[in-house]
DNA sequence: CCTACCGATCGGTAGG
DNA sequence: CCTACCGATCGGTAGG
């Protein structure tokens, strides 16, 4: 991104993830995108080398996002299950910030190409890892049942990502308020306590 | 579909689902899908009238599958909470027997132009609310504890959603050993009983 | 099902 | 950041 101002630079990110999330990668146009900043779709190139990089800074900052978020809280020395609790609410709070963006960064970077996918793919691999030896750590100790780490570590994570395809800003819940149902849910299943 | 063979159509549809599940549906030609029939871009207009069409056949089919899969089984006279073990394992079937067309169906849908797009809505919010009328009636039967039903219903479904994600037919856990796995996780969570 | 083709749009560039 | 433009590819059609 050659000479561009702080300021440019979010809009252009900010317009890109909200038409990235709502029609997809590829059926947005640069065409659409430059509109969206008022401008001619030539001029976007003083901005971005092409479309594709455009797709992989929403990528990697919301990546970054999520790592940044966790992070102090796996690192902390807090019981393992306070760990798990708490790094679910941050993920929320990541997805919750912004919904356009977690659409873009769960089910666009498909369209990177190589070797970019599968420098993505490790990175999202080593987030997942974190949550597993999170949840493989309670299991050892007691806490979890004798599940299957990974299986628990899949469920865990497609409740939480689920979240960007219903939560809403003006809905009942706030971040927290889901953190803590799905944690709640999660440890204690749908069955009532005792049956 | 004017004059076209059953084979002909199941391969067309096979091909469309393949290659809309790895590419999505905006990054697929339909060049691409003539090639993989061995045919010219021109000749698939003998099978389809437009290239939307084809998203439309290969989602209302999923829909009809996975209304086919509970149905029988809500019907049924079983208790309520059999009734949702085994409607979690019918869906769960449906998206492991081909998780090609579980991943359109699930992702692909936005690409519909309106009326369709609204139309598709209503079936997937009519398919889900079977499974909230289930977990709500399974609340005021005291099986399941006093969870707010709207939200019960995404956990669940969430996660038997995300099942295509990851699922593979030669991994080392058949279908039913999913469905079994993800049910009683849902209905007991992940913390030793009696903790 | 093929050949030959259509207008529209795509991502991107040169020169200012 | 604009004007003017590029070759490539898109979904789709006519006529056989």
């Amino acid at each position: 991104m050659p000479e561009t101002t702080p300021d440019r630079r979010t809009e252009l990110l900010a317009a890109a993830i909200r038409l990235f999330s709502d029609r997809g990668y590829e059926a947005t146009s640069v065409r659409e995108i430059a509109d969206a900043l008022a401008i001619q779709a030539g001029s976007l190139y003083a901005h971005i080398e092409t479309k594709e990089d455009l797709l992989w800074q929403i990528l990697t900052e919301s990546a970054d996002r999520f790592f940044a978020a966790i992070q102090p809280i796996v690192d902390s020395k807090l019981l393992t299950l306070e760990r798990i609790r708490l790094a679910i609410a941050a993920h929320v709070k990541v997805i919750t910030d912004s919904t356009a963006a977690a659409a873009v960064y769960l089910r666009e970077w498909r369209h990177l190409s190589e070797p970019r996918k599968s420098e993505f793919a490790g990175r999202r691999d080593a987030y997942e890892r974190i949550f597993r030896d999170l949840i493989r750590d309670a299991i050892h100790e007691g806490t979890f049942g004798d599940f299957d780490e990974k299986f628990a570590t899949l469920m865990v994570l497609s409740s939480v990502n689920w979240i960007y395809q219903w939560y809403r800003p003006d809905g009942p819940m706030t971040p927290d308020e889901i953190a803590r149902r799905i944690t709640d849910l999660l440890f204690h299943g749908l069955k009532r306590a005792g049956s």
